[in-house]
DNA sequence: CCTACCGATCGGTAGG
DNA sequence: CCTACCGATCGGTAGG
């Protein structure tokens, strides 16, 4: 791991315990081991850090979207898909998923971009349950409830599942994905 | 409304929006329209609003839980007042209730009796899932998740709510209530 | 409710 | 990667 890299992961730590503006760049300098102004050598700013935790993820979930509508699946296993995507990057990534709640009001940049992306991640979430429903494999379901009833608990996922030893993550995802999908198919 | 509750509300707007770290007194002072330092002459604090917001909001869930316990009716019905009555909370305070994931970390003094009345709501949820399960109500799911997934769906709610104009008030209760509960019946 | 102000802390830079 | 430092801004107080 590249001490930028180093830096960003502790950063993201830093950022989803006491959040974006609250922690400061000689908070982080203290918990990576060097004066504040070395950090600069790594990083261009604070605002680099919190960019690159959201942008990567932002990536990740729209490869998650894009992989999944080219196989060639029902609508239904390709939501199975993509909620199966979710649950692995926010257990991969939990304290940079943590970030995505609160902190993405804080990109400068790189805000729009980060809104289009999910804005798009959302509207094929929404064409999957749709086609869902057209295929005869789930219920009509109010689409726009429905998308953010599951995706709300997607999003919570992070704060929950380290607090909790019972599951491992294959079973996690079986009953997560049962949980969610199970109430609303036909 | 007095000039507190004026303040604590745009406050929470501002909180809302930027989050409470990044809100700084004199933003607050100039959407009041006093200087900054006149604020103090209705708040103790910039924490005294914060305090003030979701304490409130606190004292709300651990009220209807309490009231819901005290009915005469099955543990699913009291299980659909609460996720009603929390319904009714987001819509009456949804900027208020935008500050809980987020926020509550920057609470000081209150903060422990915070986590407790938290963690007391989320006990006597579960509490009604597993009464519901015994009354034969709804199927045996797995508690922790059931519970986590419901409270995830309804914590987000106000992110969502306002941007869309299709549902009414009493349609999305019903709607939102039929979604939660109708997955996990039997 | 305002003017005037305080010490502390902020993100970041210069220069080596 | 460090020492030294900058201008800006912070929450809050004194005194009227």
């Amino acid at each position: 791991m590249t001490k930028r890299e180093e830096i960003i992961q502790i950063g993201a730590r830093l950022f989803s315990k006491r959040g974006y503006a609250a922690t400061s760049m000689r908070d982080l300098a203290r918990e990576v081991g060097m004066e504040p102004a070395s950090l600069y050598n790594h990083i261009k700013s604070k605002q680099d850090i919190l960019d690159d935790c959201l942008m990567m993820l932002a990536q990740l979930y729209a490869d998650s979207m894009q992989k999944a509508s080219e196989l060639d699946l029902s609508a239904l296993q390709k939501l199975e898909r993509v909620i199966h995507d979710q649950i692995d990057i926010s257990l991969t990534h939990p304290t940079k998923v943590s970030l995505i709640p609160a902190e993405w009001v804080h990109l400068e940049k790189s805000k729009q971009q980060f809104i289009g992306i999910r804005n798009h991640y959302e509207e094929g979430f929404k064409q999957l349950l749709l086609q869902s429903i057209a295929e005869g494999d789930i219920r009509k379901v109010n689409i726009e409830l429905t998308t953010f009833s599951i995706l709300s608990t997607l999003r919570w996922l992070h704060n929950w599942y380290d607090v909790e030893g019972q599951l491992s993550i294959d079973e996690l995802k079986n009953e997560l994905t049962q949980n969610l999908i199970e109430g609303i198919s036909t």
